[in-house]
DNA sequence: ATTATCTATAGATCTATAGATAATGC
DNA sequence: ATTATCTATAGATCTATAGATAATGC
């Protein structure tokens, strides 16, 4: 077992193994890659790698650990005041920046989660989170006045908003037969999402919501 | 190589083969069902298997045409007339019950077009006439009144039911840890779909689609 | 004769470990 | 002494095929 603690190549290695690792199943997918593909890409033996992770599964739950603190902070609320429409739209940034990092666990969401328990299980608290977080969100956009929803209509469209959020690179990979799996327009991502928000909002937050879209593309 | 006609115990066999793979696949999931499993299954040998189907892909390009026709049929709109909202919702009854019945494919998507060219190209025309479809309904529900949006409006609502209705099922599966992958509530999803119009119905048409749902429901 | 099936197996992987060896830090 | 690495390989699969044998239809 390597030590936890900083230790001349060692955690570089290990480092190094986590890297090739999310480099090769963003590429390739997980399910295709093995540990010798990894090892070899890395410059090591296939021995090193199992001297610094016991299985394949490690791995991936090792990487799934740091999924999971990204998502978690682009979830974070501004605590001091009501949140508003950059907020939300920041938070969708975040969100699809750690999910195109990571776009191998969305890629094979359902086969990786039913080969691990652990993920699985984590993976269903952090939809929670976010559900609760998007929730909190519209449900102060409403009580400022931003939006106006019901709370029924608030619960349906933040099913529709983690939903899409979870599977928008799925969608982008199934609907060009000649996508090679590469980064990902993001930003057809959010402006979709974010627009679904639009039948809710009054004239002058649907100019304030437009502007702040063309303020992101810029 | 098989006949093509009706031939005594062959034909079943090959029938056999693909119900038990079709069967085994939704079970496990494609990737973790291997052809010694699915002979082991049906109760030949494995040889016997490789006799009736080149591969184990040929096996899902042959479960993949199937699914295509469903989901062609559950596509087709009224020639006569024009669609209403009980069309709508009769499509996606369809299109629910084909995707539960091949939802092997759903479950792992991105990886089985990821390694079968073929069947990757299929599914991206396959999504395009989806699109073409939902796009005509929506657009005649306007043009008759039932429902009022503009056309980058249909356009985003189109975009926003067909990610839906194809990653439904993913979304079920990850979202509950303890979903064993057996039917699903394909009643809430279509629900959630349909839902998705109400902001562009006026106050008669809720009404309407309100009672379709209760006597779906029924 | 043709079609369908089985037995047996080649060949290619893949995961993971044992055991030897090299490098490092006190 | 401890940590890191490599070599070599066991053991488990998995896909697919060759070749023998059984069943079927004319």
């Amino acid at each position: 077992m390597p030590r936890l603690s900083a230790h001349g190549a060692s955690g570089r290695t290990r480092e190094r193994i986590l890297e090739t690792s999310l480099a090769m199943f963003n590429a390739h997918g997980e399910p295709n890659v093995t540990t010798n593909h990894i090892a070899e890409e890395a410059g090591i033996s296939p021995g090193n790698l199992y001297y610094h992770f016991r299985s394949k599964s490690d791995i991936v739950e090792q990487l799934f650990g740091a999924y999971e603190v990204l998502i978690d902070q682009a979830l974070l609320l501004p605590a001091a005041r009501r949140p508003n429409l950059e907020d939300l739209w920041l938070q969708l940034h975040l969100l699809f920046e750690a999910i195109s990092r990571y776009r191998f666990l969305h890629r094979d969401l359902v086969d990786i989660l039913s080969r691990n328990r652990r993920i699985r299980t984590r993976f269903a608290r952090l939809l929670q989170r976010a559900t609760a977080s998007a929730q909190a969100l519209l449900t102060a956009l409403a009580a400022t006045g931003v939006m106006h929803a019901t709370a029924p209509q608030i619960n349906a469209l933040v099913e529709s908003m983690i939903l899409q959020t979870t599977f928008w690179l799925g969608y982008e990979m199934v609907r060009d037969s000649r996508y090679d799996g590469s980064a990902g327009d993001a930003g057809r991502g959010i402006t979709h999402i974010i627009g679904l928000l639009i039948p809710y909002l009054d004239e002058s937050e649907r100019r304030h919501l437009a502007a702040i879209g063309a303020a992101y593309a810029a």
